[in-house]
DNA sequence: GCCGTCATGAAAAGAAATTTTCAGCGGATG
DNA sequence: CATCCGCTGAAAATTTCTTTTCATGACGGC
């Protein structure tokens, strides 16, 4: 059997490129909650992915079995690996994977995280900065540091297009005065600052304060210092099993912040969101013909 | 649902003192390796029990249940509930926050993609790219869109610090072909480019492998254009409650590659940082009287 | 705009599963 | 020892599932 090393999961991804449209409709509705979804009749798949029963059959058989029946024995099979395996037993995460890759340690860490974060935040917390966020006639300013830079950035790229009046703060600390200059009351600064704490941060806090600017502070379970200047501080759990901190759970915390802004004022993101698009067929006409 | 607290498994034992001798040899064989020897067909189970069938279809009625089928059913349910990992079913996640707060749907949303992703994740894949990235005769480039940049960012930030040779390609797609130019044959260049993939991606792609680079690929379940050029491609499920795409799995999965390259070379990358620390030190010394 | 190719699902045909029927068997009882 | 009762599985009947066939419609090439 060729099948006996791979999975029905690598199978189906080998595939994916050959697969009509039903088919691959049929891959993902398997492949979603996999490997469940495969284990009743033809018929429920079928249904269940919303396509005939033919096309399952068509598809089964360009994977390389020899029909339906001998694909679901397959499932079985893993789907018995998979559960008797003692390991697997309590937290199964990457199949074929000892429970000591690197990749298992660093899920049940972050799961760790997630629970503690989520269960030390405040929600009112959450929804008092969305609603700060949400506010069109306030400033954002986005700064943070060596590492978190990137976390602000991204923050950032995403506000820039849900609303006007969104600034990223260099990473350069020497140019943040001017941009503090800018900045009126009732302004909002978004200030990541985690672990070994940039003395820079506190200095931008101070000043930003001083004129007026609320201060919204991502930080770690211990503090930054610039946390007590702060209006709103989140204090998200960064341990890994890592020399470094981990920034997945922050990462979260502003998906979430993203979507609650973006969703309390739908319509208008929607027109913003419209008119970039157009922006963006713009620009590739001009640089087609160059 | 009388059976949503009583498990299969709870109904054969306390059925068992009121079935009969071919009975309680099916039973035996169902609790033998439960769940997973009901996955089959009557026949089959009726076989390997040593049982004809009529005596399964007997045994299922007494226990409760209207037919194979249903009693199938049920098993599946418990296989489902066995597999889906137990953390991610949990009911709430922030406390006093109502099940639908944006935080606990994001959860929800976020720990499936982190499963599935895992699911489907090949370990294998991982620790080849860990390996590629750990080499130091290789230099690594980093290359985002528009939103994946800061992914890239961070990528970058890191590796940085762990060892030499590594670049961030400015999210300026025009001034990438320089680039490529100063790749050597063995080079990695780490793409990011999900959904709304990004032609220029693919360009890039295409010009680094004819300069003999290998190629990582983060992308969608879906699969960016330029996956089809890479040597390894993880694929990572985005999906949330949103308009926008979740990062933090793929953040995930970069940060555990960070912890095992930097594993791999831990006494070089001890070094490096010590050095680091010095540096920092230094350029503080320079500010200070400034 | 026509034609061929291919994907797709409805429906029929075929195969297998599930359930029912029924006869045999073995132990219990008088 | 005869008879009864209920367990058991072979086999038939029934239902359901799986596969094949075929008509339709969409799409691209000429």
């Amino acid at each position: 059997m060729t099948t006996a090393s791979k999975t029905v999961s690598d199978v189906i991804h080998s595939h994916l490129g050959v697969l009509t449209r039903a088919e691959k409709q049929l891959a993902e509705s398997l492949l979603d909650n996999y490997p469940v979804s495969g284990l009743g009749s033809i018929t429920t798949i079928a249904e269940n992915a919303g396509v005939s029963t033919p096309t399952v059959v068509r598809m089964v058989q360009k994977l390389g079995f020899k029909g339906y029946p001998d694909f679901q024995a397959h499932l079985h099979q893993e789907v018995e690996a998979t559960i008797s395996n003692p390991i697997a037993k309590h937290d199964r995460w990457a199949q074929n994977a000892p429970g000591t890759h690197i990749l298992n340690r660093f899920a049940d860490a972050i799961m760790g995280n997630l629970r503690q974060t989520l269960t030390d935040l405040d929600t009112a917390t959450f929804d008092n900065v969305a609603a700060l966020l949400s506010d069109r006639k306030r400033g954002l300013y986005f700064a943070g540091g060596r590492i978190t830079g990137a976390l602000a950035e991204y923050f950032f790229t995403h506000m820039q297009v849900i609303r006007p009046a969104t600034t990223l703060l260099s990473s350069n600390s020497s140019s943040w005065p001017q941009y503090v200059l800018n900045m009126n009351a009732g302004d909002v600064l978004i200030i990541f600052d985690i672990r070994r704490y940039e003395q820079e941060m506190v200095s931008l806090a101070t000043a930003a304060r001083k004129r007026g600017a609320e201060i919204v502070v991502f930080t770690d379970q211990w503090g930054s210092p610039a946390a007590k200047l702060a209006r709103h501080a989140f204090r998200v759990r960064i341990e890994a099993p890592s020399a470094w901190d981990s920034s997945v759970v922050t990462l979260f915390i502003v998906e979430a912040l993203i979507e609650a802004v973006q969703n309390s004022t739908w319509d208008e993101t929607k027109e913003r969101m419209k008119t970039l698009e157009g922006l963006f067929e713009q620009t590739k006409l001009f640089r087609k013909p160059g």
